[in-house]
DNA sequence: AAAAATATAGACAGACTTGTCTGTATGTTT
DNA sequence: AAACATACAGACAAGTCTGTCTATATTTTT
């Protein structure tokens, strides 16, 4: 459980307190803490902040998309691909306390020159918007179901 | 133009701040300082950040079902009105610089102990669901047309 | 075993934050 | 004209933030 090398402990703390208290309110402290490492080995695997943010962006698309895949992969008829996408949705809410999607809160966090982070987030979206295109394989409704993924994800937060 | 009591242009200035660079990205310096008041003077009006916060979602929330209602009401079919209120956040983000919706963008930058600012933001969100319940009149209908409205809102900030 | 890499704790700088306070000026009401 | 409310500028306290640095300890590699 604790034998982790420091660079993942950091990057695991980050992805927890980044998405649970938010970016701007987690301080680099709390994320060492929480990640029993020193500020010293914490700035050698991270030159910065916005470093750790892009590579905690970077893994959770990772693992975010890896989740949502093996789960509608499991089923064959269409409509239950679409299903189970939104109840993926639905169980990394009930994991992750009902902070929707981490992206876009990053998203309304961050300035608008962050040019690394925004494309990031932008990449993100178009990649979710392609999947749905993938196995609907009819644009327009593959745009409707996106549409109500996005509104699923952002809804939870408001009503938990 | 400039002819605002100093109460007025504290608030027009966190207006725009607030949901320009985000709350926690707002220093009350950088709202004074905008506002052209002396602290003194901001925090005779308001107490502390949170209060002026507070007052910001509840002018925003008056404001924005004014304009949603003006523009709506205009129209007289049924199928009209929906188009008015998607052409409202239309004009609204163009005007906004696409930064979505002030009261989820709210949402993910305050702690879940702040009882007060939830709870303006989730009543901001049962009245527009309500409002379409009222003007389409079909439960399930006016649902999905206010998770597409919902939509739209957080899509304008990833597309611009 | 010696050398090099990686870890530790934590002090520190400098810039920010919110909120308080002093002292002064302007404007309104009586 | 006197009194009061409201405005101003800006210093200050106390705490936060990110990022740097020193000095020591523990691993890993040679």
């Amino acid at each position: 459980m604790e034998n982790v090398a420091p660079r993942e402990r950091i990057l695991n703390a980050a992805t927890l307190l980044f998405h649970q208290n938010g970016y701007n309110s987690t301080g680099i402290n709390a994320v060492i803490d929480y990640a029993r490492v020193a500020k010293a080995s914490f700035y050698a695997h991270y030159k910065t902040k916005n470093d750790l943010a892009i590579a905690f962006l970077e893994r959770r698309h990772k693992i975010w998309f890896e989740g949502l895949i093996k789960d509608v992969d499991k089923e064959k008829a269409l409509k239950n691909k679409v299903i189970a996408a939104f109840l993926y949705i639905k169980k990394m809410n009930e994991k992750e306390n009902y902070r929707g999607c981490a992206f876009l809160n990053m998203l309304t966090e961050i300035p608008r020159s962050n040019k690394k982070m925004y494309s990031l987030i932008k990449n993100h979206k178009s990649d979710l918007l392609q999947f749905f295109q993938k196995i609907v394989n009819n644009k327009e409704q593959a745009f409707m179901i996106y549409m109500l993924f996005e509104a699923c994800l952002t809804e939870s937060q408001v009503y938990q």
